[in-house]
DNA sequence: AGGGTTCCGTACGGAACCGTACCAACGGCG
DNA sequence: CGCCGTTGGTACGGTTCCGTACGGAACCCT
């Protein structure tokens, strides 16, 4: 489930970038790095300069809301079927006040220097196309997890959360504590540690020291609010199924 | 309410187009229509089609998220700061298959022909620059949204939705009934009654029969969450400060 | 006026989750 | 090898909120 081959060897191994022609992506590729990142380190600091955006491959970058009294909680994540530093898309070149982009699970991402972004955005059509349909993706997370956080148990909500970064992180085992999870998502660390355990006992995840495998996928899809498979098929529709990039879905006229 | 200053009669009503010169707004003029709504009215429907745009004067609209064995909760709130159908902005014109704009607060709005938008959008950098600022402050308030709901109580909430929505109406009183405000946060109709008693007694509100009234506006936002505040300074920032729609002291009931 | 509908107050048991706290196990490091 | 920070298991009382339910009061329509 890692890149989508099958592509004449220049494909970038995210889904946004892999949306593109060869032709596209061979006029893209000059214009970015491939770097390593670790855990917890902020791309961009609230109200900060961007500078950079990145391009995950098999990193996991978390958007956050911070608040005043208590930590910051995850308003969406970020992986190999997006970018971070999308307020750029809409001529912003700083973050909101509140907001903080931070990575979650450590990996590869492309990095790109936002002017070049912005130079690529107004001269290709078809980039702008995918960028702006991701957006909507983006959009459609963000508003999902309004719904998931008022309404659903911290289980379920741990479920979705698994599941969206095994989806993205192309590996069943990734570092993950506890307490980094319950700010995630916004409950105690207990709370999370309980519902930990019980996914354990039943045979759907292994886990230990930081250090979480994804054992029964399906099982955790059962066990998952209907968050996850809304978000999937979402980001299906707009950037097209996981493993075959090709032809952009209508909308666009 | 409207925009009192120096504007002579072009004014809109509506901060987003106010933002415009006074020539952007002439130009504009012959694009829209103002219309009224009745509470409840369904604007776009999960996956339709965005035949139209509205920038409401004094109405308030939501957007929800739909669930499969839920009600649908509220995701943001659009009122005189905005528009509903930012889909357009970003290339689309449908909604995504989960989110559903409805009137929540009857009213007047300007309507826009989305062909017309996008033509206009294409044509005018100012438009372009005020809408996209726009959709920053939309995304902020979603995020901010996500953690309100995974963190606050419902009361806090009551009066976070409270605040937002008399800075919108330009009115101390409009109709919002338990059950509709119990829907829009995805709580029980009965934890509103309580908040709202509660609120009554301290005398921060009056309500009754499907309508309500801020009597204590300092006081609410005394007990509000920091959400509130976050939103509007982030609106300030985005779209200039508001032309004190909701300040006048000792209205009428 | 009468009947139906909407809107709101309230109640009760139970579940979920919180705040806090303490302790054990593991692993890195000197 | 022993120390110590990190990670996770667990417990307990308390609070919030849920699910459900009943009833009364205000409004609407005929």
């Amino acid at each position: 489930m890692t890149t989508a081959s099958g592509d004449h060897g220049v494909a970038f191994g995210n889904r946004l970038l892999d949306a593109l022609s060869p032709a596209d992506r061979a006029r893209l590729r000059p214009e970015v790095a491939l770097e390593d990142f670790g855990m917890k380190q902020v791309l961009y600091r609230p109200g900060g300069r961007i500078d950079s955006l990145y391009f995950p491959v098999n990193a996991v970058v978390s958007i956050l809301t911070t608040l005043r009294d208590d930590p910051a909680v995850e308003v969406a994540t970020v992986g190999n079927e997006g970018m971070v530093g999308s307020h750029i898309v809409l001529g912003s070149e700083t973050m909101s006040v509140r907001e903080l982009c931070q990575v979650q699970v450590p990996g590869r991402m492309w990095r790109m220097d936002s002017g070049s972004f912005v130079r690529v955005l107004s001269e290709a059509d078809p980039f702008r196309d995918v960028v702006q349909r991701y957006l909507q993706a983006l959009f459609a997370q963000i508003s999902q997890q309004v719904a998931c956080n008022a309404l659903h148990s911290v289980e379920e909500r741990c479920c979705r959360w698994l599941l969206l970064t095994h989806d993205r992180v192309g590996s069943d085992t990734f570092p993950i504590t506890h307490e980094f999870l319950s700010q995630m998502l916004g409950v105690r660390r207990a709370s999370v540690s309980l519902a930990a355990s019980t996914l354990q006992q039943a045979g759907l995840i292994d886990y230990g020291r930081g250090r979480l495998t994804v054992v029964d996928r399906h099982g955790l899809e059962e066990v998952a609010c209907e968050c996850y498979r809304v978000l999937r098929d979402e980001f299906d529709r707009l950037l097209g199924p996981a493993d075959a990039p090709a032809d952009p879905p209508a909308g666009t006229a």
